[in-house]
DNA sequence: CACGTATTGTGAAACGTTTCATTTTGCGAT
DNA sequence: ATCGCAAAATGAAACGTTTCACAATACGTG
């Protein structure tokens, strides 16, 4: 390890005192131009790079702000994450990624280290409401939470939220004008409050037709897959025509499983996903899916959290909810069977 | 902003001194029991929490690893990140994800900013060769760096790749193969090795054929799309019969772009993608693509980085390189016509 | 009970900044 | 020349840890 450099000899090198180096880095107007640029040259000479630790433990307070995701391979969220990346941008702060993984553990382990380090904020889509209070003990020791797709139980805070009951009645209503009566939820854990809130949207809406339940243990591909073998186990009179998935993974898996097994999407079994992924637009069937606004969650979220970080007591919490919207493509139209979708 | 409490207060509230509650935490073995629990009471009392800046600060390293990617939101990149993941948390050290967007300029900034963190180590898929100079200057402070996905300049130092060249030459043989004499590369810029490094390896092992090139801005569905309008836009007996793209993203758009524009896959245009991100095998027609080891190529990325961080000088620098594979599908299966692939 | 030794605990220094009260410098006006 | 005052520079304190040489206990043994 080489020991770098620091403001001392940079200092001595430009034969001012370190206080005089550390103006010229903050407050380079307070010093005269000839001993600045005699101070630059000390630093380029020296290959000197500020110490950001020492930084922040004298000033107290970091310029990052962290987003804990469920899970960083799922499009969904990669795209909040770079909304968030866009309004950080604006605002010169930097963004570090965490990956929940839908395990609690590692969301706490992650969030003692973030409060270890003293980020400045935290933007998080909490794996269920198991840590919420150690997230109201975050807030309440300064350092501020804006809770993504998820707003349970945080009304005195800010959130950032999608209609996840209305996506799922959406779905129903959907499946309802194309004649579906036998449908089918797929998705779970139901302990996932998103997952919940579609299946409640979605039985609340469809409260005329028959529902079956596909139980999935996570929200990705390969549970989708599972998840068709059983539906695809089925008799034919027995089996659902139409499936709701709780996410656009679920439902590409679900897509695979169902053709592979032989069956027609729309025709033998119409889907609909949630969250209308990039991808869900160039599946194999295009996939009719709930969107949600991905990117401008992340964008309002940390705008929020910005507002707050700065604006400090006088900052408003606010929950802003917005509104999904149903796309709807090749998996629930029998009318245009193999014809992809165009550009969205 | 609420002042935290330090551990000073908890050293005089357990009636001890600070450096046996430092001790506490960080060699419990050294302090009694009966103390220790007395200090650990005091902790949950006042929930103190350890200022990670401060130890910093005095330890001189942090325990976070920095892993800079091209682009968050392409699934390679969150499966690569996803490896890195694996193998972080098998030693104990968090990842902090960034995402230079293949922005040269971001990636400088990012650069800056880890080493002013003093940043343990760092995993990179750089933009261009531009900041080259620049990693090597980060290895020789004292912060590891190593290559992910290309290793061009770098002998001297630790980097994991696929053969590009071969993965190109893969995507030739098989089109070849496959009877076709028209070819087009769609791809870009040419600035970046792996594209540059594809379309080499592609012309090389098709030299007996005809081959187009469709240059793109970027390496994303939209400009597959664009791509495509200007591929489907030629007459029929001018039009390649095969499209090899440098991606999946592209492949995925220049997919959409074709079928939109009424030509079928592989009938019309046979498209071989690259990376085969989870979504190929789930496109409208399952897609052909040369396959990357991405989690692999994380996760053995990661080893390196962190063995060059414990062992130090004892540490031997490696050049790690994957074989490619390709992953026949529908997109260029004259035969399979509309039948989807079955699980991986 | 005194001794020797291993086990615990202490206290101050050090890490590299920023901050701010204070001192020094520069310079135009007298 | 000298004064006055703004501008510039200084130097030491402070941020919250960890470390380490040293002091103070505890405890088994002779």
């Amino acid at each position: 390890m080489v020991e770098s450099t620091n403001i001392k000899e940079v200092a001595r090198l430009a034969g001012v005192s370190a206080g005089t180096v550390s103006n010229v880095l903050n407050h380079p107007h307070r010093v005269r131009e000839t001993t600045r640029t005699r101070v630059h040259q000390a630093i380029t000479q020296l290959g000197y790079v500020r110490n950001d630790t020492a930084r922040q433990l004298r000033t107290g307070s970091s310029r990052q702000i962290a987003v804990v995701v469920l899970n960083v391979t799922n499009p969904f969220f990669t795209d909040v994450v770079h909304g968030v990346e866009i309004a950080a941008e604006e605002h010169g702060v930097a963004v570090v990624v965490c990956n929940s993984g839908s395990d609690p553990d590692r969301e706490r382990r992650h969030l003692s280290l973030l409060e270890e380090q003293r980020i400045r904020g935290v933007l998080i889509t909490p794996v269920n409401d198991e840590h919420m209070t150690r997230l109201h003990q975050l807030a309440a020791r300064g350092i501020p939470v804006v809770l993504v797709d998820q707003s349970a139980g945080w009304t005195n805070r800010c959130s950032v939220t999608v209609d996840d009951v209305q996506g799922g009645r959406l779905a129903a209503q959907h499946l309802l004008e194309r004649g579906h009566r036998h449908l089918a939820f797929a998705g779970g854990p139901l302990g996932v409050p998103q997952v919940a809130d579609r299946h409640r949207g979605f039985t609340d809406a469809a409260c005329g037709a028959r529902i079956a339940m596909a139980h999935t243990a996570t929200l990705s591909i390969a549970s989708g897959r599972e998840a068709a073998a059983e539906l695809a186990a089925l008799p034919a009179d027995e089996r659902p025509t139409a499936v709701f998935c709780a996410n656009d993974l679920l439902a590409l898996g679900m897509l695979q499983g169902v053709m592979q097994r032989g069956l027609r999407v729309p025709q033998d079994v119409a889907i609909v996903g949630y969250d209308d992924i990039e991808f869900a637009a160039a599946a194999t069937v295009p996939l009719s899916s709930v969107r949600q606004p991905r990117e401008q969650l992340g964008r309002t979220a940390a705008e929020l959290l910005l507002d707050e970080i700065v604006s400090g007591a006088a900052h408003k919490h606010r929950q802003v909810l917005f509104q999904p919207e149903l796309i709807a493509r090749a998996s629930t139209d029998p009318g245009s069977g193999m014809v992809a979708s165009g550009p969205r």
